[in-house]
DNA sequence: ATGAATTACGGTCTCCGTAATCATA
DNA sequence: TATGATTACGGAGACCGTAATTCAT
């Protein structure tokens, strides 16, 4: 049995059971992997693929089986590259950031300002997405950590830890009747066209259950995954903006006004998450622990070892979490 | 990176560091093994070992690490293995099992006689050594199942799963004195010189203590690893037995008088293990089951999942354990 | 007839063993 | 000098890719 069958496995399980995709994924020849998938699946001595004819399309019970073990094996090796890699030389290598658009415009900046300094040999990459895509890219591996509000606890592959709690903000243009109103009502802002989040993206569930509580049906007239671009039809005149609070930008904002909203919608909650197999290595920690200083390696550790999610939110019920 | 070349590494350590008695244990030529070594420390750039001058005498702190995952990995293949083997042929294959010489001569065999008939194609493999023995045995591999009644809880790879309760008896010649002592009392015990099991055996320590609380000091004449060896020793008069309850054979023992004595010494509970890894075939449950009755796969099952012994031992309070 | 898996075959690279060499106690 | 690790080298085999073949829709 080799290493590289039972990547050709997970590949091919990765593309649907289809060998010829499975190959062109892994940059290989479709009857090597035919071959290996053969020769691993004969060595075992059970079928582990359901067949119609030639095609695979699908697993045996076997095949679940031993999927599950292999995906395990080769989370494995790769920990013992990464721990090598850590000891070779602690402040080299890569680390992959994947998030939304809110947290790497306006909340990531100062965080990974600090980090570099630590940490200068470092190369950081930013990936963007929806919070199931980016769930998705931790789980898969090649992305170290995920940031974002929500959806992320859908992978149960995934570890997830609380860093602050947000509020939202209303966003008009400067001298918009809203302003005026003093304390904001949910019912003022109901007169007005809704800007404000695509469903997915950033809780987008509180605001509608705020309305909804008090029997208002909002029109909303745009919703993008983008802040910037919402700002950009505020400021056109569109309506009125539900944005987060983080997404002020002092000194390019000055035409808008940010209206707290805390006391209008339920706070949210933005999370860090990564692979269970993860090798944690110090600048991981580090990471962490700059973005969310309560997060320290020993919090961190215990949250890894409980096995429930459940547990996990547990422990943090006796930690406190910063507001944004 | 190869899954040779991990196993390299561990039989390496397993052999105090010494290439050469490595590459013995695995069949293979030094030079190999050398080479295939470095190749793995190249690959990781970190050195892995300890040297002076050219000779190995040690592990690195990242040496340890690679270790540890490279041990998990192995056992993640091994798993592999055994989970095709279990599904190819539920009923083929080998069980091996490591225990003292009371369990295998006295207690296993109408166990193993039903376990036969339900697996009469296993080859079964009985493996005979001192309770440490066989706790080293299970927890570094090829054994799947150490039964021991104590030394067991020392290695925490094992998993142990408590099946029955015995008591003492004393043994004497027929027509000794003391069969006419009742009720039996330890004073009048330690008016004769003991023989009984070494230490390390069948919790010796629980005999100690109970002369110990009585301010007793017994002269112990003879210690031996095996029941039969002592017994013995009884019929040519040195002295007085204590041993386990399960030590009589009804049909060859009819010279002997076994006096309860489960008023003078605290129980001793006989448990069987097997390692972290190791993946359970249908069979192992049934083995387990049939040893002992309330040990059905579900909890096995539950004591698998919890992490720790002591969340382990909190899981049999409920359960009723029988006598032997 | 086309898409997809398998078989056939040849090349390259890896791993292993033998033999020779080097270092250390 | 003896023990034990490393280097050198040649052979067997594994893995991969191209091309041809087979199967099924």
């Amino acid at each position: 049995m080799q290493l590289q069958q039972l990547r050709y496995l997970l590949a091919l399980a990765h593309s649907g059971f289809n060998v010829t995709s499975a190959a062109e994924r892994l940059f290989k020849s479709q009857p090597s992997l035919s071959k290996q998938l053969r020769l691993l699946e004969e060595e075992l001595g059970v079928p582990l693929f359901e067949r119609a004819g030639r095609q695979l399309i699908g697993c045996t019970a076997a095949g679940r089986a031993v999927m599950e073990l292999a995906e395990c094996t080769l989370a494995n090796i790769e920990a013992i590259r990464r721990v090598s890699l850590e000891f070779s030389d602690p402040s080299s290598g890569e680390l992959s950031i994947a998030t939304t658009h809110t947290q790497a415009r306006y909340v990531l900046p100062p965080v990974i300002r600090a980090f570099r300094r630590t940490y200068p040999e470092l190369s950081l990459h930013l990936h963007q997405g929806s919070p199931a895509q980016i769930a998705e890219m931790a789980a898969s591996g090649g992305i170290d950590f995920a940031i974002a509000t929500e959806s992320l606890h859908l992978f149960d592959e995934l570890i997830m830890l609380p860093c602050y709690l947000w509020n939202r903000a209303v966003v008009v243009p400067r001298g918009h009747a809203l302003e005026r109103v003093e304390p904001l009502t949910l019912e003022a802002v109901a007169e007005y066209p809704i800007l404000t989040y695509v469903f997915g993206f950033t809780d987008r569930s509180h605001i509608n259950d705020a309305f909804q509580r008090r029997g208002l049906a909002p029109r909303v007239a745009l919703t993008a995954t983008d802040a910037d671009v919402i700002k950009t039809y505020i400021r056109l005149g569109l309506g009125v903006g539900i944005l987060a609070e983080m997404a002020q930008d002092e000194s390019l904002d000055s035409d808008l006004g940010f209206l707290d909203a805390s006391h209008l919608f339920e706070p949210s909650i933005t999370r860090i998450g990564f692979r269970k197999g993860l090798f944690l290595r110090a600048c991981h920690y580090d990471f962490i622990r700059t973005f969310s200083s309560h997060l320290s390696r020993e919090v961190v550790d215990r949250a890894v070892k409980v096995s429930t999610p459940v547990e996990r939110d547990e422990l943090f019920e006796t930690l406190a979490i910063r507001n944004y």
